[in-house]
DNA sequence: TGACACTGGTTTCATTTGTAACTATTTTGC
DNA sequence: GCAAAATAGTTACAAATGAAACCAGTGTCA
């Protein structure tokens, strides 16, 4: 299918617009690996990023895991009640500060991080397993510029004077 | 901080697994441009890339829009809806298979397209402007490669025999 | 000390999303 | 030609999501 120049004469070649093509492969990505711990262990995609940073921590606050994570707070919330659900976390009140908990995998919680870690390991694997060791350093380059680009905008946006 | 090595020894780093970073970027990418023609204009991501696809093709079935974008066609049909409503495209039936009909846009849509069009390019030039050409080229071609891996494991799951 | 702004985290509410079921039509196999 | 399977698109329903209000605790500054 060839793109169709109209009367303005403007044309967006979406497979050449890097933004597009950035979030299609994310979405599909995410979509294969949720798919392989949320039908292999019952983890949602939020509950397993928490996880993940506890396994890779140890102990963060609620606030941490969404700044380190870009998650929104009331998602990490959720995710935290849920994985305290199912006994997967460890609670600690901070005695200087008690608005706030320490977190941490509790046994059971770790289990699923170890198992569930080398699992997506390997999808990454299968996924960039073959990609040169240039081309993945450039991309990690990119990703990187983009990330604090993207993240300094949104942020420039949220104080804007109404 | 730095990563905490339990018991059983495999700690998965984050800041080094690509497929978490690519979503994170993608994410925060995606919202920031969201944010420029959401609040300019007042269309919705979906709709936008509905507008976006038939801008650069001229004519298209939803299947078509769908199968391009990598959008689920509950969304493509719900942001056609709100496009017709908004009177941004046109349908035409398909005399040859009543079941589908081919949608392109109405002046207004092609007015939408050529004022977020450019500030989308704007926006991309913003945010991956000063990558180096090979950079990029790597970028893309990482992107391309991961894309295909992840479409290919989708699909793959979605026929698992239950 | 006490009022007031602020912060970590939760909850409520409205919106968005995907799954599955459904309608209408077309294709397939016999 | 016709019943059964498949396909384009819509809709009903339930789950996930984010914005904003909220609660409890902390910092500030007079």
């Amino acid at each position: 299918m060839k793109p169709v120049s109209n009367k303005e004469g403007f044309v967006l070649r979406l497979e050449d617009f890097l933004p597009y093509r950035l979030v299609v492969a994310a979405s599909l990505v995410s979509q294969a690996t949720a798919r392989t711990y949320a039908t292999k262990y019952s983890i949602g995609i939020a509950e397993w990023r928490v996880i993940a940073q506890l396994g890779e921590f140890g102990t963060m606050t609620a606030k941490q895991i969404g700044a380190r994570s870009h998650m929104h707070k009331t998602k990490v919330s959720r995710a935290v009640a849920t994985l305290n659900r199912k006994k997967m976390l460890a609670k600690r009140a901070n005695r200087d500060d008690k608005r706030e908990a320490f977190l941490s995998l509790s046994p059971i919680g770790l289990e699923v991080y170890e198992s569930i870690a080398p699992a997506a390991q390997a999808l990454s694997q299968r996924m960039f397993g073959d990609v040169s060791a240039e081309d993945r350093a450039a991309f990690e380059r990119v990703l990187d510029t983009v990330t604090a680009r993207a993240a300094s905008l949104a942020d420039m946006e949220e104080e804007l004077p109404d």
